[in-house]
DNA sequence: GTGGTCTAGACCACG
DNA sequence: GTGGTCTAGACCACG
């Protein structure tokens, strides 16, 4: 359910905050959900188990999971699917204005922007995946 | 001309090339223009010696500049308008596949998306600027 | 007549020993009063045997209550009011210690911890109940 | 000007978190000044460099440091003094109200906590240090 | 069994 | 030179 790819530079322990966080927005981890152990999680990804007890702790931080030594990681209860969507869409317009942000640095124009885009959610839309990323 | 910003997240070193590369494509330095020497860019924009370098040998790389031992570094001759927009059209798609990369990764749709830019587009081209990128 | 919090940080078996020992010491328990099995105040509280066994040992070392073999857990006889409350002042005195460690390790002065401490303890006296502490 | 008590049980992270907190919040470090670099404290301090990343990681969370990446690592200059000073309230009342939380949780009265709290406030003003915790 | 802290050390990105 | 990420593994606290 959650997978992480190794070779692309967003840092391993960014992209497991990101699926989590993703799974419980949408409702496939409900509140009261115990989540994988960290032990357990990081065998299955095959990565340090440091790396997912960091992802964790920033989950935990932001609201999003509950943390008990011992007894292991649920799903907050308290967090609402309200709470849960504004959580999403905070992610979405912060990714957003920071790709804009590089456009403005580059004086791309709104009309760059919007078409190119256009053209790529489009190609996205079909292929069902979006062009990959250059290494 | 050239101006970075130390505390934004971005490398010091993304940001002269972009200004660089704007500064080019835009025509505000036209081919046979000198450019400042990396120790007097350096100094001007008091950031690292190595760090306008490392700038200076991607634009080289990118076939924008030509950096000449000894003689100074200058706007390629050869470049010509369509290769200039070529390099520009090339960097606004790696920043839209990049943008979108993240998106996937957070498991938003293209329709989350498409609308979010809409609507931060929209402003962009009211308000002048977009809306600033959180620190 | 025993619960614990969960959610709260403080470790479930220091809440278990706190309420044993308040529970004795205002005297709602007293000497020669048995006190629920390990395993039915586990059930009970829905947290592990291990939990409520070491809550019981420290107790238990604390000469608050005493663990018979096969026969069940009772309430000291031997525990006088006196020492009851030698027990509790004791309880205090860690308290207030660890609390100004705490300040000491920040830099607080004294001063500033009296007057934020009065403050807070007068909100306590006319609410009935103090602050909440933060998730 | 920072040190660390390995012996104690607050761990060793956030008791850096602390001090460096506190230099930033009396105006001992100010804006714009570097801290120390990470393995150099580490070294200082007899801790492994993580360690120390670890606070920092966190105090730049909090606004109170800016960390850029090979350049080192500074005090905020956007903090005013009124945030230093509001950081450092927010800090205390956090450290009152826990403290208050667990009297609460044992059953003592207002009354017993305040003479306490006089008491041993008295003995920290005197003899320039508080008593010792408990191991 | 479950999470937390810390270390020693490799390797990388940025300056 | 400076910070960031990750690993492998020890040891601990809580349950």
């Amino acid at each position: 359910m959650i997978s992480v790819d190794l070779r692309s530079h967003v840092p391993t322990y960014v992209q497991i905050v990101e699926r989590v966080g993703h799974l419980v927005a949408t409702g496939v981890l409900k509140p009261g959900n115990q989540l994988p152990t960290v032990r357990q999680l990081a065998t299955d990804l095959r990565v340090n188990f440091n790396t997912v007890a960091r992802a964790y702790r920033l989950l935990d931080e932001a609201g999003v999971i509950s943390t008990q030594q011992g007894r292991g990681t649920y799903v907050l209860e308290g967090l609402s699917t309200v709470q849960a969507e504004e959580l999403r869409q905070a992610a979405l317009e912060g990714l957003v204005r920071s790709f804009l942000g590089g456009a403005v640095r580059m004086a791309f124009s709104p009309d760059d922007v919007e078409s190119e885009s256009r053209i790529q959610i489009e190609r996205w839309r079909r292929a069902g995946d979006p062009p990959a990323e250059a290494e």
